[in-house]
RNA sequence: CGGGGUGUAGCUCAGUUUGGUAGAGCGCCUGGUUUGGGACCAGGAAGUCGUCGGUUCGAAUCCGGCCACCCCGACCA
C-alpha cells in the first residue's frame, strides 16, 4: 500500500486526534515486534483459526544466488525450523500477552493501558483500496485488568471513544453495539463495533473494541497476585481502528467534484486564491491574501482544531485559469476557499466558498475583509456540523424496517435489475432468532450480514422473519464492504 | 483456486477481424496571447506494441508457451 503525501497528512491528523483521546483516557504508547513466532499464534484456539489462513510466513533468513546465476533464492541452509518460524503480525495479541507475562505479577501492576501504532499484514484474497489492503496502518490498544468489570468498562469506554472520533471528528454517524457471535473477533468473548453507512448504502465496520475475558491470559499464563494473596488470570481488552477510516471518510462525504474533508481533519483548512491579470492587479490581491492568512493563523486556538492553528495556503499559480484553480482545490477537498481579486479589493471584501456546497452555489461574494477571519473560522465549524447532519440524514433515510421475508428480500435484490438500475442499499432492522445457522443462511442467500445489535435501537421482542422462531430484538442487516 | 476479460506514449484508449513498418485525446516541454468556474494558438519531446518462441519477404496484427493486471465467486478490519 502506498499512501501519498496528501492522504498521509489526513492519516496524521486522524492519528493526532485519536492519540489525544487515548491519552486523555489514561493510555500510553509502546511498540512490539513485527515478527511473531508462529508458536505464539498457536496458543489461543479461536485466534489461530481466525487468522491462520491470512498470515505471511517467514521461513528463511537469507538469500543466495541461484545455481544458474540468474537471481536469488532462499538459502536452504538458512531455513527456519518449525519452532523458529515467524509470521508477520496480523494483529498483536499473542506477542503482547507473551510480553505481559513478564510485566504482570501483582494487582499493583494493573491496569496496563497500552496502545501501539503499527502496520499489520493480512493476506487477503482480494484487496480493495483503503478498505482491505494486504498491509495496513492502524492502532491497537491492549489492556490488562484485575477484574472482569473493569475490563468490560474499558471495552465500552473505547468503543465510545471511537464513536466520538467518528462522529465528532470524521462527521461520520455510526451505529454502536455488539457484533453477533458469528462476527466477533477470533478469541474474544464479545466484540463491540462502530458501523457506518457509505453513500451506496453499504455498511463499513469502522472500529472494534473486544472484551477478551481471560482467554489470552490463560493461553500465555499471565497471572497476578490479588489483595487476598491469590493467583488470578488477568482480564483483557483489545481495540483498533485502521487506515480503513480514510476510505470511510472519503465514501461518507465526497461528491462528483471530488473529496470533501471535514474541517477538523483537513490537513489544509483554507486556500486563498489571489486573482489578477497583471502584476499591478496581483500585488494588492496578494497583500490582502497574506494579511488574511496571518489573521487566520493568529486566531485563538481551541479544542475544535485540536489546539492547532488554522492551516492556510496562498495559491499563487497565476499561470493557471481561476476556474482551474477552484476546481483543483475542490477536488482535493479543502473545506474553505477564499478568492481575492481586483473587484474585491475595491470594496475591501473577498469571496468565500464552502466545499460542502460544491461549485458556484457554495460561494458568497462581498465578505468584508475586516471580519473575514472570524467569519471563516465560524464557517469551518458550521461545515463540520453540516457534514455530520447531512450524512446522518442520509443514513436515517436509508434505514428501514422489514417485518416479513418478502420485504427483506426486496431490500437486498440478488441480481441487478436492468430496468431500474442498482437500487441504493439500506440498513434493515429485522427480527432474527439469534442463531448462527440463520445468520449464515441469510449471508449465503442475500449477501447481507448482521452488522450489529445497536445499543440505541428498537429492543421489542418479536418473531424471526426467516424461521418464525422467537426473536429477542431487531438487529441491523446490511451489505458490507 | 474456478469463470470472464485486458496488456500499444505518463494516463485513457483506437489500430488486430482483412499482416505492409505507430495513432488520437488528455498530460508534459518551449514561445506567445489569455485569466472572477477546469483557456487558445504555434512548435516539440515521448512507445523494445507485456514477454519468449513460431509462421511469413514482412507481425501490434496470425499461431503457441509464459507473465502481469482487472472483474465476478469462495475469504475478510
Amino acid at each position: 500500500m502506498v499512501i501519498k503525501p496528501t492522504g498521509y497528512a489526513l492519516w496524521e491528523k486522524m492519528q493526532r486526534a485519536l492519540d489525544g483521546l487515548f491519552k486523555a483516557t489514561g493510555h500510553v504508547n509502546a511498540y512490539f515486534p513485527l515478527f511473531i513466532p508462529k508458536r505464539y499464534l498457536e496458543k489461543e484456539a479461536e485466534h489461530v483459526e481466525g487468522f491462520a489462513k491470512e498470515c505471511a510466513v517467514v521461513t528463511h533468513h537469507r538469500l543466495v544466488a541461484k545455481p544458474d546465476g540468474n537471481g536469488l533464492m532462499p538459502d536452504p541452509k538458512a531455513a527456519l525450523g518449525d519452532e523458529e518460524m515467524l509470521v508477520i503480525r496480523p494483529t498483536s495479541e499473542t506477542i503482547i500477552w507473551r510480553t505481559y507475562k513478564e510485566w504482570i505479577q501483582s494487582y499493583r501492576d494493573l491496569p496496563l493501558l497500552i496502545n501501539q501504532w503499527a502496520n499489520v499484514v493480512r493476506w487477503e484474497m482480494r484487496t480493495r483500496l483503503f478498505l482491505r489492503t494486504a498491509e495496513f496502518l492502524w492502532q491497537e490498544g491492549h489492556t490488562a485488568h484485575a477484574s472482569q468489570k473493569e475490563a468490560e468498562e474499558e471495552t465500552h469506554q473505547m468503543v465510545e471513544v471511537y464513536r466520538r472520533f467518528a462522529e465528532e471528528w470524521m462527521a461520520m454517524p455510526v451505529l454502536v453495539g455488539p457484533k453477533t457471535d458469528g462476527q466477533k473477533f477470533p478469541g474474544a468473548i464479545y466484540t463491540l463495533c462502530i458501523e457506518a453507512m457509505m453513500q451506496d448504502g453499504k455498511a463499513l465496520q469502522a472500529g472494534t473494541s473486544h472484551f477478551l475475558g481471560q482467554n489470552f491470559a490463560k493461553a500465555f499464563d499471565v497471572t497476578f497476585q490479588n489483595v487476598q494473596n491469590q493467583q488470578e488470570h488477568a482480564w483483557a481488552t483489545s481495540w483498533g481502528v485502521s487506515t480503513r477510516l480514510i476510505g470511510g471518510l472519503i465514501m461518507t462525504h465526497s461528491d462528483d467534484n471530488g473529496l470533501v474533508i471535514p474541517p477538523r481533519l483537513a490537513p489544509l483548512h483554507v486556500v486563498i486564491c489571489p486573482l489578477g491579470r497583471n502584476d499591478a492587479e496581483r500585488g494588492p490581491s496578494i497583500a490582502a491574501a497574506e494579511k488574511l492568512a496571518e489573521e487566520l493563523r493568529a486566531l485563538p486556538r481551541d479544542e475544535f482544531f485540536g489546539y492547532e492553528p488554522i492551516s492556510v495556503k496562498i495559491d499563487k499559480t497565476f499561470d493557471k485559469q481561476p476556474g482551474y484553480r477552484y476546481a483543483e482545490y475542490e477536488l482535493r477537498g479543502v473545506p474553505v476557499r477564499v478568492e481575492i481579486g481586483p473587484k474585491d479589493i475595491e470594496k475591501a471584501a473577498c469571496a468565500v466558498a464552502r466545499r460542502d456546497v460544491p461549485g458556484k452555489d457554495g460561494k458568497q461574494f462581498g465578505i468584508p475583509l475586516a471580519g473575514a477571519a472570524a467569519h471563516i473560522s465560524d464557517l469551518l465549524r458550521a461545515i463540520q456540523l453540516a457534514l455530520f447532519e447531512r450524512a446522518k440524514a442520509y443514513r436515517d433515510a436509508a434505514t428501514v424496517t422489514a417485518n416479513t421475508l418478502d420485504e427483506f428480500k426486496a431490500f437486498f435484490p440478488l441480481e441487478k435489475d436492468d430496468e431500474t438500475g442498482t437500487q441504493p442499499l439500506k440498513f434493515v432492522y429485522a427480527h432474527w432468532d439469534g442463531t448462527a445457522e440463520t445468520e449464515e443462511m441469510v449471508q449465503q442467500q442475500y449477501k447481507a450480514t448482521i452488522r450489529c445489535l445497536p445499543f440505541h435501537g428498537p429492543t421489542e421482542p418479536g418473531t424471526c422473519i426467516f424461521t418464525g422462531k422467537p426473536s429477542a430484538r431487531r438487529v441491523v442487516f446490511a451489505r458490507a464492504y
